[in-house]
DNA sequence: CTTATGACCCTGA
DNA sequence: GTCAGGGCCATAA
């Protein structure tokens, strides 16, 4: 019996649950933690099929590089930015600090 | 079967 | 610090 994806999807969401606010994590890490280390393009594969009504923290993932993965002319964009300063996360030059805010277990 | 695409990552220049 | 190249894996055509 072939690896089950539900797992994979199944450990994404819960380990974005187990993002406390005011942190944020990578794609890679949150694979790795699944037990995935080299799936951190199906982790935004599935946050894309996300409803918009969740209440999943999709918006604590960012990329290796502390940016966010969007077009800043995008709407995403935006609204993740928005939301992460909300909890008190703060942009420098369109990115995050990884060493102050990144989530670590 | 091969290509193309995607909310990515690592390495080297 | 930024940028380009190669790698990674699942899905669609």
């Amino acid at each position: 019996m072939a690896i089950s994806q539900q797992e994979f999807h199944d450990a994404v969401l819960f380990i974005l649950g187990q993002i406390p606010k005011g942190k944020v994590t990578t794609y890679g890490k949150i694979a790795q933690l699944a037990g995935y280390p080299n799936h951190s393009r199906h982790v935004g594969k599935i946050l894309s099929k996300l409803p918009s009504d969740t209440s999943i923290p999709w918006h604590r993932v960012i990329n290796g590089q502390g940016r966010i993965s969007f077009p800043e002319h995008s709407e995403r964009y935006h609204v993740q930015k928005d939301k992460l300063e909300h909890e008190g996360i703060s942009f420098l030059n369109g990115r995050i600090n990884l060493k102050q805010i990144g989530w670590q277990p």
